[in-house]
DNA sequence: AACATCGTTTCAATATATGAAACACACAAT
DNA sequence: ATTGTGTGTTTCATATATTGAAACGATGTT
């Protein structure tokens, strides 16, 4: 632990070492990658584990994130600061286009959703606060894979398309096809999921941008499809891109 | 901190105080309420919320989960010695039902998708592990509800009946249906789900007991409204009670 | 102005964390 | 069977971080 002076701060770097891609870790591998001594990893572990914060399989004696931490990650409600920023924009479109409005963050190859508001003629939309899907599988996701930095974009789709779910038959779920419209998405600089997700859903999603023009969360609008005509688009996302300005403004460089 | 020695078991210990019902807290009530010195709360509050791992509102300054930990808590692949044990028993069942298996738990009034087996033949089914849903919208929280302690159970269905979504018109929103749905789950000992969450979708559940008899989890079977007759439910129940019973063979006194 | 309350900072004393080394165990090579 | 290698776990003297009482700063009330 080079740099980290309190062990509040050594905790949650060690657990930081256990992501999706490599989500198993024994002591001695986990204290040479920290390049920190191997018996004071050894102790972080098992208390972690005696908490049920780590889980450690009996065969292979690894260590993997456990159940507690998934609880603890239940109760989070998402009323932060970004939400806080945000919401009365998410307000300010939701009346203007008068349908359902989400904000959404990337994470691990899912689209959460962070906050929404649903107009009183828009559609009731099963999604929830803090629920999440593949990220292919809405514009949401897809603006925000389009976004991505080349490197991590071909390993996150990679990992998308390796058993992926289609929820309709027009679910993109194929890689080739996923990366042309990536690169169409980016090129437009909004995205539309077409039935893609659910039978009768239309959804168009535009970039969020902090203030060091990051892309750090979508914005979108969704509907029934007999309501979101072609000719409606541009005006969509003309709003929507209002809102994404907006909220660009007041958060700063936040990066959730 | 009075029993607790080290740093990493204090840090957890802070963490378990941010609950649903009480998701927010200033330093001196929580040292009050840990029995704690006010100055050694503030500085884990500043540590934790300095990781993201808490938030602090500017205005009240007061604390609360943060998106950090949320993130962590999605990265949990729920690859856990309950899994490993409880997997092979889902084989079994779908294999037998000749429909899709889940096993969920409950947390925070909602019901979390631990593990799914899908039957070749079963349907096709959008939920994914680790997701979550309202515990009353389905069979597998129906189940989990019903066997909640009396103290528990109203407190529960009161936070789950204040702003419910109605997934389809079928959904039990409002409490008194739904505490009498729960008191005819509790005297059959299973529960159904006739396309309350999903329309077409029928699903059937029971408690899955640990070897103190507790409820720690519930299974259940699902597939298309036009194969599940009236006719086969006693045959379905019988299967997945073998399976919980099975189950709880293996997992002894496992309480996630 | 005085008082009360909350959050934040300071500093000497103390408790906990650290790391080197030893130990226990499993497996592979000879 | 013996030796060597590698991993996880434990021990103990020393180093370092933590602790709590007190002070400080800010806000609100009387």
């Amino acid at each position: 632990m080079k740099e980290l002076k309190s062990s509040v701060n050594k905790t949650f770097a060690i657990l930081e070492y256990f992501t999706i891609q490599k989500s198993e870790w024994g002591v001695t591998e986990l204290a040479d990658a920290i390049g920190s001594n191997k018996s004071t990893v050894y102790r972080f572990l098992a208390d972690l584990c005696r908490l049920g914060i780590l889980y450690k399989d009996p065969s292979t004696e690894k260590y993997s994130l456990g159940l507690k931490l998934f609880e603890l990650g239940s109760r989070v409600q998402l009323k932060s600061a970004f939400v806080e920023k945000t919401h009365p924009e998410l307000v300010k479109v939701a009346s203007s286009i008068t349908e359902t409005v989400h904000i959404a963050i990337l994470k691990n190859q899912r689209v959460f959703y962070v906050d929404k508001v649903e107009s009183p003629q828009g559609l009731k939309i099963s999604s929830h606060i803090g629920s999440s899907n593949p990220a292919y599988s809405t514009a949401l996701g897809k603006v925000l894979l389009a976004y991505l930095p080349e490197e991590n974009q071909s390993q996150t789709l990679s990992v998308l398309t390796q058993s992926p779910i289609a929820y309709t038959k027009h679910t993109i779920t194929n890689g080739k096809a996923l990366l042309k419209e990536l690169k169409k998405i980016k090129n437009d600089g909004f995205a539309i999921d077409r039935e893609e997700f659910e039978l009768g859903l239309i959804c168009i999603a535009v970039p969020i941008f902090n203030q060091n023009n990051k892309v750090i969360a979508s914005l979108s609008a969704s509907g029934p499809a007999n309501r979101f005509q072609e000719k409606n688009v541009s005006k969509y996302v003309s709003t929507l891109k209002k809102g994404a300005d907006a909220i660009q403004e007041k958060i700063g460089f936040f990066n959730p």
